[in-house]
DNA sequence: CGCGACGTTGATTTGCCTCAACGATTGTGG
DNA sequence: CCACAATCGTTGAGGCAAATCAACGTCGCG
C-alpha cells in the first residue's frame, strides 16, 4: 500500500535530502512484507539477507543459546529498523531471530538491492553509517549496563527509557530483555512495591 | 621514529591500495605518542578525541561503574586499534578508559585530522567502515557470550582465542575481562585442575 | 629494606536459577 | 457456545555460582 512507503520516505526526509528520483529508487528497492503474529523475518543460523523497516506492529530480536534459552536483545516498533546489522553487512549467518510479536507490516530490502541503492544515493550510505554507529553506541551501553548493574537497576532504566513498554510486550519478554527469568521479574516487582 | 609508520603503512597496505601521496598524508595525520605503564590515552567522561594504533606494548580498555568497579572490555596489542569508537564518531564523552599495561608506543589521530584524511582518501573511509562493522560484530558476540555462558565457558573460549593471554596480562585483569572477581577466577582454576 | 601489587584460601552471603504447582485469562476447535 | 488447551503471571522451597569480607604469603621494585 502507498502509506507504507510514505512512512519510510518521511522518516528518511527527516534525516537527509531526497530528490524525486531517489524516492522512486527507494520505493523500488523496498518491498512490503506482512508477518502474522509469531512469524519470523529471519532466523538464527540462516543467512540474514533482509533488513526491515517497521510500518506497524512490533517484533522482538532474540538469541537462543545452546541450552535453548531465549535472550531478547531489543524490541522493534513503528519506524524502527530490524536486522542483524553485523551479519547483514558481513554476509554471514545471523546470530539472531526476528519474530513478530503481533501481526506486523514491514518494508524489507535485501543486500544486493541495498548495495545498489548505496551506489546510486551516496547520501543514503552516509545515513546508514550513522545508523550503524548509533547502533554500536546503544549496544555498548547495553553491554556496560548488563555487566555492571543489577537486574532491578536495569528494570528501572528500561521503564524510564520506555514508559509504555509494559503495555506493549508481555512481562516474560521483558524479563528476557533484562536477562532474568519471568519468575525472578515477578518476585522483583512484588518486593519493590512492598517497600 | 620511522619504524612506527612502517608498521601502520604495512598494516593498511594489507587491506587496501595506497599511493605515495596517501602514504604521506597518513604519516602527517598520525602522531607518535608514548605512554608509560599505567598512563592513560583517554579517560571515561572526557572527550575521546584520539584514536590510536598500537606500535608496541599493550593497553586495556575498561569501564568504571558507579560502585567503582572496573570492567575490562578488551586488551589491545601490537597492530590493534584503541579508541571508544562509539564516542569518537559521535563526538561525545568516552564511556571508557584506555590505559597502558606497560610502556607503550602508539600512533594517534584526532577527529579532525581523520575526517580530513577520509575526505582525501575515500578508500580509507571505506576501510574504517569495515573495521567498525567488525567491531560491532565482535561486541555483539561478546554480549551474547556474556549473557548466555558461564564464567568458566567464557574463560575457555578466551584461552582458545588468545592462548598467550595469561603471559601478557595479569590474572586479575583477565578476571575483570571475564566479568568476575580475581578471587573467583583463582578458585575456578583450582577446581578445574583438581578434576 | 619495606611497600605495593598480585594471587590464594576460607567463611559467609546473596541474587538469581531451578523445579514444581497453581490460578487467571485468552483463544480455539468441536 | 462451551470446553479444553495454551499462555501468562505468581508463589514456594531449595540450590548454586559468584560476590563479599578478611587474612595471609610471595614477589619485585624503588
Amino acid at each position: 500500500m502507498q502509506d507504507s512507503y510514505a512512512l519510510l520516505i518521511d522518516y528518511l526526509k527527516k534525516k537527509m535530502k531526497l530528490s524525486e528520483e531517489d524516492t522512486e529508487l527507494i520505493q523500488k528497492a523496498y518491498q512490503p512484507k506482512s508477518l502474522k503474529k509469531k512469524e519470523y523475518l529471519f532466523r538464527q543460523g540462516s543467512g540474514c539477507d533482509d533488513e526491515g523497516f517497521v510500518i506497524s506492529g512490533s517484533l522482538r530480536m532474540f538469541y537462543i543459546d545452546k541450552r535453548g534459552l531465549e535472550h531478547v536483545l531489543y524490541f522493534a516498533f513503528k519506524e524502527w529498523w530490524v536486522g542483524d546489522l553485523a551479519a547483514f553487512y558481513q554476509r554471514s549467518p545471523s546470530q539472531l531471530n526476528a519474530q513478530a510479536l503481533e501481526d506486523t507490516e514491514l518494508l524489507v530490502v535485501n543486500y544486493e538491492a541495498k548495495e545498489e541503492l548505496f551506489r546510486k544515493i551516496p547520501a543514503l550510505e552516509r545515513l546508514f553509517r550513522i545508523i550503524i554507529q548509533k547502533h554500536l553506541t546503544a549496544l555498548q551501553s547495553r553491554f556496560l549496563s548488563t555487566i555492571s548493574e543489577s537486574a532491578e537497576e536495569r528494570y528501572h532504566k528500561l521503564l524510564e527509557r520506555s514508559p509504555q513498554i509494559e503495555l506493549l510486550v508481555p512481562q516474560h519478554q521483558i524479563a528476557s530483555y533484562l536477562g532474568i527469568l519471568p519468575e525472578s521479574l515477578s518476585r522483583m516487582k512484588r518486593l519493590m512495591h512492598k517497600k
